[in-house]
DNA sequence: ATACCACTTGCAACTGACTTGCAAGTACTT
DNA sequence: AAGTACTTGCAAGTCAGTTGCAAGTGGTAT
């Protein structure tokens, strides 16, 4: 996903059905340019000394997520990480219990998860989202570990 | 996993650990009782007359995570659910998000989950855990939707 | 059976993520 | 340029989960 200018980041947030406010542009250019999932006080820290109430960033993260153009993950520390979502590239991420680092990976196979759930079971109709995060140690904490 | 006596539970719990108290006993018998996780109000709620403080069956949960009696899973509700956790037979849950109606279902395909996530990053050493959950409409809910 | 003490519990106060209500501000339409 | 529906920011609130500590108790040693 490369990085697209302020002009670009106004028509995909209108595109979405929003008005193109600083606020959002800030938070869509912020998200960006994030390597990994970020937290609500990591992207206002991120978004520099232009502030953002936070409450803000709260309505802007559920709004993008309503639409599909961002995703939330839980990495189990108590508070929800976001980032782009890219419905054609399903990805997922391992996170140290050490040191709280995050790698990405691929290969959920999520539409044969799906067809296996909805097989398995007899009170669903159909599957419209899935979560999958992997809990592990990274090379340096497995050694203090 | 069938339903252990009263005796049964304490062993299990000594085994753990840790020493066979009331409040330990309460929480294990009826989280063996329960078809899909239970949150902690339900937890307290089932527990009957037998009032356990909050606090305590929030540590109690704690502890038994940690040794691996219990799982915790995140529905996106807002707050944590917990089931008994049945290392041998890894099982994960569809949630419906019309009215949290939920089922269990298998195949996850841990291992090779882990092998793929381990074979693709660079930093990880090993994974430890995962969370996996599907979100859907159950039969109703589709029709309504 | 009794005494002991490390482990547990319960209460109260606290933290921090997230939400709500509402008045003031602003992006887009006309 | 004006109008209006959509947005924002502030203050206050909610609620899951945590912390500190004094009182209670299970398991063990006498
Ligand atoms: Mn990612
Ligand atoms: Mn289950
Ligand atoms: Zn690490
Ligand atoms: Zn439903």
């Amino acid at each position: 996903m490369k990085k697209p200018a302020g002009v670009e980041l106004a028509g995909i947030i209108r595109k979405a059905g929003f008005r193109a406010t600083k606020p959002r542009l800030l938070v869509l250019a912020f998200l960006h340019g994030i390597e990994y999932p970020a937290s609500i006080k990591e992207i206002i820290t991120g978004i520099g000394r232009e502030k953002v109430d936070q409450v803000t960033v709260y309505r802007i993260l559920e709004a993008f997520k309503a639409v599909g153009l961002v995703a939330q993950v839980d990495f189990q520390h108590g508070r929800a990480y976001y980032e782009l979502k890219d419905a054609a590239h399903d990805h997922h991420h391992i996170v140290c219990t050490g040191c709280d680092r995050v790698e990405d990976f691929t290969g959920c196979d999520y539409d044969k998860l799906a067809d296996k759930a909805l097989s398995q079971t007899s009170g669903f109709a159909k599957v419209t989202n899935h979560s999958l995060e992997l809990f592990g140690l990274c090379n340096t904490c497995v050694k203090t570990a």
